[in-house]
RNA sequence: GGCGCAUUCGUCUAGUGGUUAGGACACAAGGUUCUCAACUUUGGAACAGGGGUUCAAUUCCCCUAUGCGCUACCA
């Protein structure tokens, strides 16, 4: 049987990175086996499902390039068969109806009610202690036909164990007895989460489950389930847990937006670079390479290759050059400056769309020069923000001047306040207006008066960029232009914060 | 509380019954340079703790600690 996965997200929020990372593996693995990658949205909690959400996620896949196959199954489209299957349970006495009212859960911690229950019943608990589990047929069918509220519930053998062999985690086994009669269908007819991952799973033919360590316990009801349905149940991986820094809970309430995709996609991320480091997290190819494009991931991705201990995901909401992962930034920037220009350019124009700095002739007239413009500036950014920011003097007479880029190259030599202008009078009659001449000519200037070249080439980057930092700024002046560079150099604006410090 | 899972540099990880415990990011120092990156050289940095088993344990077993997960008429 030719494999078949699904990535299974339910639609309360924004596409969460652990969820991402789960897609992916989910994705490289059917890829990696010819097969078929499906995407199912668990909507049966319809009271925290949105249709944001459901699109949220699907935005987010799409970035990631991670396209699935076949049609989207919304789970809540399947309750009636999750609820047949119930019955079914039911008329063949493999689950039975229980009438205890439904329990009042007071507001708060739901967690924290969870566990104090179970405190409470300290181990004394008895699983197959409900009343109505020997109900006869007879009796149940009466009390339900006289309108009796009831949940169905799944009839646990009294001995006996789940066992399955996870990709991951190796061999799982459970003890009935510590398993409770879980409830299938809630009193109101709906069905719960278990019986509806397992009849979905069971339709759409899904050979393995790959999904997070947080349903590992799950699983042992879900086979449960599988054998009362009688049918055999698919192979398991389960992938260890994404953590914040501190080994705690990454969470949406907590972290905010630094757990979901679109702010990586909103923050100037490349998607093949997010791609590549969440394949890091969690799975190792067993080598030295760090870097892999996505038919590389394919091609060596395995189950095998992931780890059992859960991954942190390092960042620091008080630093800001730190605000995500040093290693993802890291990667990004590294895919900026190697990938191949042809695909940068796509992105850099809508970075630049979205900042009212692009101008239709970069694709035109000027698209040597835009090329050029972008292929000199990249090397030195870590996000596609970065060519709106601090390359916004390539695009735009409108920018900023970075404080440290003034006083340190402009402020420190007050002369300089004069020689720049000066220095765009010299370059005025330099021809041609290349990196050699215009470097002849200012090495000159500065001969003249007696300081070093550095001097002027920093101070002058500080005036044309409005940067401490960049490229070589002779290749700078060279590829902006003589009226740009002479026009800027000959600005005041620079000196008008100097003269009124505050 | 019960059950389960995990634990190698700050972080992501490789690795083995005998290794100088390897790589990447980050950090520090040097080189290069008009600045900053890139590049390059170098450096600091880890086997959670305690017991076993063994000639030998980071590696196998047990206990403890810590973290996480599950323990719902949530998903």
């Amino acid at each position: 049987m030719s494999t078949r996965v699904r990535f299974a997200p339910s639609p309360t929020g924004y596409l969460h990175i652990g969820s991402a990372r789960t897609a992916l593996f989910n994705y490289l693995y059917a890829r990696h086996k010819g097969g078929k990658f499906l995407l199912r949205i668990e909507d049966t909690d319809l009271e925290r499902s949105t249709d944001e959400s459901t699109r949220s996620i699907i935005d987010g896949l799409k970035w990631l390039e991670l396209e699935h196959d076949e049609q989207i199954v919304f789970q809540s489209d399947n309750a009636d068969k999750h609820r047949q299957a119930a019955l079914k349970l039911l008329a063949e006495g493999k689950a039975y109806r229980d009438f205890t009212p439904k329990a009042e859960r007071a507001e708060g911690s739901i967690k924290d009610a969870i566990a104090d229950r179970a405190r409470q019943q300290q181990g004394e608990k008895n699983m197959r202690d409900n009343p109505f589990r020997d109900l006869s047929a007879e009796e149940s069918a009466a009390r339900a036909v006289a309108s009796e509220p009831f949940a169905i519930r799944l009839k646990v053998a009294e001995t006996g164990k789940t066992s399955f062999d996870d990709a991951v985690f190796g061999l799982q086994e459970r003890n009935y007895g510590e398993i409770e009669d879980l409830i299938l269908l809630r009193s109101d007819g709906h069905p719960l989460y278990n019986l509806a991952v397992v009849c979905d799973d069971i339709e759409m033919e899904i050979t393995d489950v790959i999904r997070g360590q947080d349903h590992l316990t799950n699983t042992h009801k879900q086979i449960l389930i599988y054998q009362a349905l009688g049918h055999e149940q698919p192979r398991f991986a389960h992938l260890p847990l994404i953590l914040a820094p501190g080994g705690k809970k990454l969470s949406k309430r907590i972290h905010g937006a630094i757990v979901s995709m679109t702010t990586y996609r909103d923050e100037g991320f490349i998607a093949a670079a997010f791609r590549n480091f969440l394949a890091l997290l969690g799975w190792s190819p067993k080598t030295e390479q760090e870097i892999m494009d996505l038919p590389q991931l394919i091609d060596i991705f395995t189950l095998e290759n992931i780890n059992r201990s859960s991954a942190i995901f390092n960042f620091d909401a008080n630093n800001p050059r730190r605000w995500t992962d040093d290693k993802a930034l890291w990667m990004n920037a590294e895919y900026i400056r190697t990938m191949p220009l042809a695909e940068l350019l796509p992105l850099v124009k809508t970075e630049l769309k979205s900042e009212k700095l692009w101008r239709e002739e970069y694709e035109d007239d000027d698209a040597v020069w835009f090329e050029k413009t972008v292929d000199l500036i990249r090397s030195r950014f870590f996000t596609l923000k970065d060519f709106s920011a601090q390359g916004r003097a390539y695009f735009s007479e409108d920018f900023d001047f970075d404080e440290t880029a003034l006083k340190k190259n402009l402020w420190k030599e007050p002369k300089l306040r004069q020689w720049l202008p000066e220095l765009a009078a010299k370059l005025e009659s330099v021809e041609p207006f290349d990196h050699d001449s215009v470097y002849a000519a200012t090495n000159q200037f500065a001969e003249e008066r007696g300081v070093k070249v550095g001097l002027i080439a920093n101070a002058a980057r500080a005036m044309i960029t409005g940067q401490a930092v960049g490229a070589s700024m002779f290749e700078i002046i060279a590829h902006l232009g003589k009226e740009r560079v002479i026009n800027r150099l000959r600005s005041q604006l620079a000196w008008q914060s100097f003269e009124n410090p505050q």
